[in-house]
DNA sequence: CTGAAAGCGCTAACAC
DNA sequence: GTGTTAGCGCTTTCAG
C-alpha cells in the first residue's frame, strides 16, 4: 500500500498538470514535455517530476490534451453485431493490431440498423477519433457524407462496396457467392434453399443476389427462403432447415448465411438422421473454426477476418503517419470444399 | 446532394460552435443551448440554428464539452478477449444498454494479459470515461488501485470478486465450479481429467481449484490436465482430449474451461466414434447455444452472460444518475444436466 | 430569452 | 533546459 497520505478516499476532484508541477517546482511545460516524451528535460528533473506523478497517481486528461493537439488515440469501429461470430475476429484484429501501436477501439454496435449506424456514427465523430473502421454498408447518404467529410482515415471493411469512400480492405461478397453457387451446381444439386437475415444484411443479400445470377444461369434458382430478423444463429439455422423442408421435402441443398446457422443445421440433421450431403446438402459462409471442426467438414467460403481487422488497424495507422497506404485491398475468399455439400 | 458550396472537398478545418453562431447571428451560447438541449431560446431562434447546423455540417466536438462538463458518455469496458464466446455476449449486452441510454462503450481487450490490463486501464481512464466496466480480475495492486481511486462508477462483471472494488455483477464461480464437480462425482465418473487456458485466466484457475476441493473430498483428483496458452476453442478441445487420452486411456470424463473447448472434443468423439457419455463424458462451462444444440446436449453451466452485461451497464448508468444501486448482484448459474456427462 | 466573461486541462510556439 | 503566453471548443455563471 503505497498510498500517499489520502489513503483509499475516493479523491473528490482529480489532479491536474498544475499539482504536479507546483510539488515539483517547475512549470507545467515541464511536466507536460517529460509526460509526452519530448526532450529537452534534464534527467534528474525528469525523474523527480515521475516520481511525483507516481506518488500523486496523477492520471493525465487526454480530452485537454487531444483537444489541444485535435490528434487522438481513439478509432472508432462500427460493426453490425458481435454475435454474428465474423465480427468479434475481426474486432479481435483490429484491437489487437491498435493496441500495439498505442491505439484504442471505440466500438459501435448498429445491430444490422442503418438509423442507429448514422447516429452512432455521428456520435462517435463527435469525439474526433483518429480514424473510422466500419464494416457493413448499409449506409444511409447521410452516414455516407458524414464518412467523406470526415478529414480523418475511413476504412471500410469485409465487403468491398462499389463506390468505396476511402481506404477500403476486405473481399468482393458477390465473387465469393458465384463461386459457392458454382461449386453447388457442378456439384449436382438442383433444388436450393437459403436460411439468412432480411434484408437488414446487405452483405449477405449481396451474395444472394450473386447466386441467383449465377443459379438463373442454368435455368435453377434459389426458391425457398427462411428468413430471419436477427443475425441467423445455431437455433435458427436449425429452424431454418425445419421450416424449407416441411415447404419442400425435395430440397437438395440449403445454403446459409453464415457457417453458425449451417452448423445449427447440420447438427439437426445428425439428430434427425438426416444423411449430409445425400439427403440434404448444407453450405455455409465464413469458414469458422467450429466448421471446419466438425465430423464432416462444412463446405463454406473462408474468409480472412482477423486479418481483414489487422489490416484495417494497420490502414489507419500508416494513413496517420503519412505513408502510404493502398486505397483497395481484395483479400479475396476460399471455397472449402468440405463433405457437407 | 444537400451540400453546402464546400462539395466534397474535405474540409481543411472542423466547423465550430462559433462558425454556426456567426452565421446564425447569436452568441455561441445560444447555440450551445440548442445542442445541449437546454430551456430558453425561442423557438425560431432554435429552429434557424437547426437549420444552419444542419447545412454546415456541423458536429459538436465533445472533447471540448467534456473538458468542460467533466462529464462523458463514455463508458470503458475491459475484457479478456473476444475470441472466447462469453466475452462478445457479455459485451453485446453491455453496449445494448449503454446505446439505449447515450452512452457509448469503449472496448479493451487485455488478452488475459494483467500488465496489458494495467495499462489499458490506465489509458482510458485518461480519457475521462463516465465509467468502468471490467470483466476479469487479474488485476495487479495499481489496477486495483487505479479503480478503487477513480471517482466514477466501476462495476465489475461475471466472477464476484472477494473483495469487489464497488459494483459487482455476475456469478460465484466457485459454486458454480463445485455444483458440477459434484455432478460429476455423483454420475459416478472417477478419472478425470481437464483442459483448460493456463493460470493468466483466473476465473478458469479458481474453478479449477473449487472442483479440486469437492473431489479430494471422495479421495478424488484432476491428475490430468492440458493447459494452453491461448483460450482454448474447439481445436484446442480437440487437442487437449487427444493428449489426455494419450497420457491415460482409462479417462472417465474431462472437464473443459469452456464450452467452446468441450464441442471440440465432442466433435472429436464423434469423429472417433467414441461413445459420449459411455466412453468418455465432457463437461463445458458457460451455457453457450452452441452446446445446447448438438445432437447431444452438453453438460455445462449455464450463465446469464448478456443479462450481466444489461445490468452492468444499467448499474453505470443508474449510479451516474444519483439512483440506489445494488452494490452486489448474485445472478447464479444454472448446472444444464445434458447427455454428455 | 440572450449574451459576455472566465475557465475546463492541456500543449504549440515562442521567449529566455 | 525551462518558462510564458495564448488558445483548443465548449459550458458555467452571472448579467441584462
Amino acid at each position: 500500500m503505497a498510498d500517499t497520505e489520502e489513503k483509499n478516499r475516493k479523491s473528490r476532484t482529480r489532479r491536474t498538470l498544475r499539482d504536479v508541477a507546483e510539488v515539483a517546482h517547475v512549470s507545467e511545460m515541464t511536466v507536460s514535455r517529460v509526460l509526452t516524451g519530448k526532450p529537452g528535460v534534464a534527467p534528474a528533473t525528469k525523474e523527480k517530476i515521475l516520481r511525483i506523478i507516481d506518488d500523486l497517481g496523477y492520471v493525465p486528461n487526454r480530452l485537454a490534451g487531444s483537444l489541444a493537439t485535435s490528434r487522438s488515440n481513439q478509432v472508432a469501429v462500427i460493426i453490425p453485431s458481435l454475435i454474428n461470430n465474423v465480427f468479434p475476429e475481426v474486432t479481435s484484429g483490429i484491437a489487437d493490431s491498435l493496441e500495439r501501436a498505442g491505439y484504442n477501439a471505440v466500438v459501435g454496435i448498429t445491430d444490422y440498423n442503418p438509423v442507429k449506424e448514422e447516429s452512432l456514427i455521428r456520435s462517435m465523430m463527435s469525439w474526433r477519433p483518429a480514424g473510422f473502421i466500419v464494416a457493413g454498408h448499409n449506409s444511409t447518404t447521410r452516414t455516407q457524407n458524414m464518412l467523406r467529410n470526415a478529414d480523418i482515415p475511413v476504412v471500410e471493411i469485409m465487403d468491398i462496396p462499389d463506390e468505396p469512400v476511402d481506404i477500403c480492405i476486405g473481399l468482393y461478397q458477390k465473387e465469393a457467392a458465384r463461386a459457392l453457387a458454382r461449386h453447388l451446381v457442378a456439384k449436382g444439386y438442383r433444388s436450393f434453399g437459403y436460411v439468412g437475415l432480411n434484408d437488414r444484411d446487405s452483405s449477405a443479400a449481396k451474395r444472394f443476389s450473386a447466386m441467383q445470377e449465377i443459379l438463373l444461369q442454368t435455368e435453377l434458382s434459389i426458391d425457398h427462403r427462411a428468413l430471419f430478423d436477427q443475425p441467423p444463429d445455431m437455433v435458427m439455422g436449425k429452424q431454418g432447415v425445419i421450416d424449407l423442408l416441411a415447404e419442400n421435402p425435395n430440397l437438395d441443398v440449403v445454403v446459409f448465411s453464415n457457417d453458425t446457422a449451417a452448423i445449427g443445421a447440420y447438427m439437426h440433421c445428425i439428430e434427425k438422421g438426416i444423411e449430409v450431403p445425400e439427403q440434404l446438402a448444407i453450405a455455409g459462409f465464413s469458414g469458422l473454426n467450429t466448421g471446419q471442426t466438425m465430423p464432416k467438414k462444412l463446405t463454406t467460403i473462408a474468409t480472412k477476418r482477423y486479418e481483414i481487422g489487422r489490416l484495417a488497424a494497420r490502414a489507419v495507422i500508416n494513413e496517420l503517419d503519412g505513408q502510404n497506404v493502398t486505397r483497395l485491398v481484395d483479400l479475396g475468399f476460399e471455397l472449402i470444399e468440405g463433405e457437407t455439400a
